[in-house]
DNA sequence: CCATAGTTTGCATAGCTATTCAAATGCCGG
DNA sequence: CCGGCATTTGAATAGCTATGCAAACTATGG
């Protein structure tokens, strides 16, 4: 059994022993697109098969020059585990995986903490044939370990907030706090509420108060901007907003939240003040993160096209194609219990 | 620019050349651990670091015999997307790509459906250290196949419910779901019910289901079993259950959900219904993914020890100690305000 | 100064595949 | 029957590193 597994590697020699023929054209038997007769590449084929040979990608890859590894850092909050990282990164990643599986990649994932060194030796030169940043951080030096990468070997793509001239993909953050406005207006909410901050190191959380604001304002309704930290997108910070909120806007009927997590803290401080959802105040958040469904009332929120987001991320890194260096992810109003 | 990236690879003889050594003792100087002056190491480094050189790792595991890479599969929902994935399955991804970093491997990711074919190339001989299937499914040729696998190629082990003598690591159901009723037993609660079923083919929710009717029984409490459709673990069945139970056992005040998400479904039909938690019924789940804190009121739930699960999983793959074939994950409660 | 042991280095090779180039084969019309 | 062409195959090599082995060098003791 264990001699079975530590058992010589069959190689493309032993293929080509069997079939009688040379390793050459085993290899070419394989790789599919070769020039090859039709009954020499099925008797390589049989021969393949019977001895269990699988091409050792290792030596393709070397031979070929490339890694066919696509790298993906995800970060996680500060001091952090695995359970702190955001769920919609855990989301995005396996929308990543299977754009990449498209691409015939692998992908490989590494967590990192904020603050964390990021030194990660799959992405150097040529380890991979790129990188691809999950989330927002405003560590300074991750951003430039990101940059130097970028700049001397290998693309790189990030999701979140767009900072400096590299590619970034990102929600329609405009489009998608306009309906949440639209959506709350329309289902008659007069007095609107946005749970945010317009000096956001986040500038997603930034751009999607300031349209929602704008919106409001075209129609004609009133609103109102509750200000939270900068960046912090915690549940307490929304729960805490929601209370001032309470206290300062009796009459608010309705509040967009700019993200889930927060949206989730509002949720628990109006069941805590008695106030029900949706039938006084109408509730919005955004991200669609899979908590969203969960909570009670459910979360009405603005989901961005997860797969397409994938897709991008993978076409901005690996593409032939050239790209805008900001794409937008296209979003969707789910309605949901909450409004 | 370009041609800059596309220049040629530098390699280890280009370091020598600088240095003024071998190829091969620059290989020494690397690779660490080999016998070398500390006086030429030192020029080495400082030659390397010059040049900007990276080891080609496809080269150096090619020659070592070595991948460095730990495949895993995370299994989601059929013709699921990313965002079918159970949050646990994320969260869990993420300790083990912790652990795995600890060990120098590098994590491969590859989602698939449950219905798939599951031939991922790079799990087959010698693609990679071992696999970590992550997940349960009732899918026949999908276990099959991993199996295979385990017996002819390289370790592999499991997150979920045990099937055959493969090797498995999972959580403590027993151990939580006593906890469990104790808690509920000692919060003042007379009249328990399970939510699950026992002859499901996710042996873990039976084991959770066995042993809180055992502690409740060997404690003298009524208990009753509300059966759900045997492996499903969706919010919609904890919801209809739920139903059940409020019309057939009134006096009811204490539920044990074998799932988190179940448990969520039972929030909303007591919400529903008009029952207040944790007033007049007490709620407990069990897994503690992340939604379990954006609930209202947040649930109580039975949280295994991820970071030593994803440390279990990575050690049964690639560890030299022997280990038991199953191995349970401490769990611990968590009480938040549903009981 | 020599013999010996110990340390450090270089040479040559293995690890497995993809691909270039030349050779071989088969086929056609002339 | 032969020249020329298209098709298919094989030999040789490159891609980059790690390592066994032998050579060179250093130090030590006599």
């Amino acid at each position: 059994m264990d001699e079975l597994r530590k058992s010589a590697r069959i190689t493309s020699f032993d293929v080509a022993e069997r079939a009688g023929v040379s390793q050459s054209t085993v290899s070419r038997a394989l790789s599919g697109s070769s020039v090859i007769n039709e009954h020499t590449r099925e008797r390589v084929l049989n021969a393949a098969q019977e001895l269990g040979y699988f091409v050792d990608e290792r030596a393709a890859r070397l031979r070929r020059g490339l890694t066919g590894t696509l790298a993906t850092v995800v970060i996680c909050k500060p001091g952090g585990g695995a359970r702190d990282v955001n769920p919609f990164s855990y989301a995005l990643l396996g929308s990543i995986c299977a754009a990449a599986a498209q691409h015939g990649l692998e992908v490989l994932v590494s967590l990192q903490a904020e603050e964390d060194k990021f030194f990660g030796h799959f992405v150097e030169r040529g380890q991979a044939e790129g990188l691809i940043v999950i989330g927002t951080t405003a560590n300074r030096p991750a951003w430039e370990y990101f940059r130097r990468i970028g700049e001397t070997c290998e693309p790189v793509a990030y999701w979140g907030s767009p900072l400096g001239d590299l590619d970034w993909v990102l929600s329609d953050n405009e489009a998608g706090a306009r309906a949440a406005a639209n959506h709350l207006i329309d289902s008659g909410a007069s007095e609107l509420v946005c749970i945010g901050s317009l000096g956001s190191p986040q500038r997603q959380f930034a751009e999607r108060a300031e349209a929602f604001m704008a919106q409001a304002r075209e129609r004609g309704i009133a609103t109102h901007l509750v200000e939270i930290e900068p960046g912090a997108a915690r549940r307490e910070q929304g729960r805490m907003a929601a209370e001032r909120l309470l206290a300062d806007i009796p009459g608010c009927d309705g509040i967009f939240a700019v993200c889930d997590a927060l949206a989730f803290g509002v949720i628990e401080a109006l069941q805590a003040a008695g106030r029900s959802i949706p039938d006084e105040v109408r509730l919005v958040g955004f991200d669609g993160v899979p908590a969203s469904e969960m909570t009670f009332p459910p979360l009405t929120t603005i989901e961005p096209d997860l797969d397409l987001a994938g897709r991008m991320l993978v076409e901005a890194v690996v593409g032939e194609a050239p790209h805008p260096n900001v794409q937008r992810v296209p979003v969707k109003l789910t309605v949901r219990g909450s409004s």
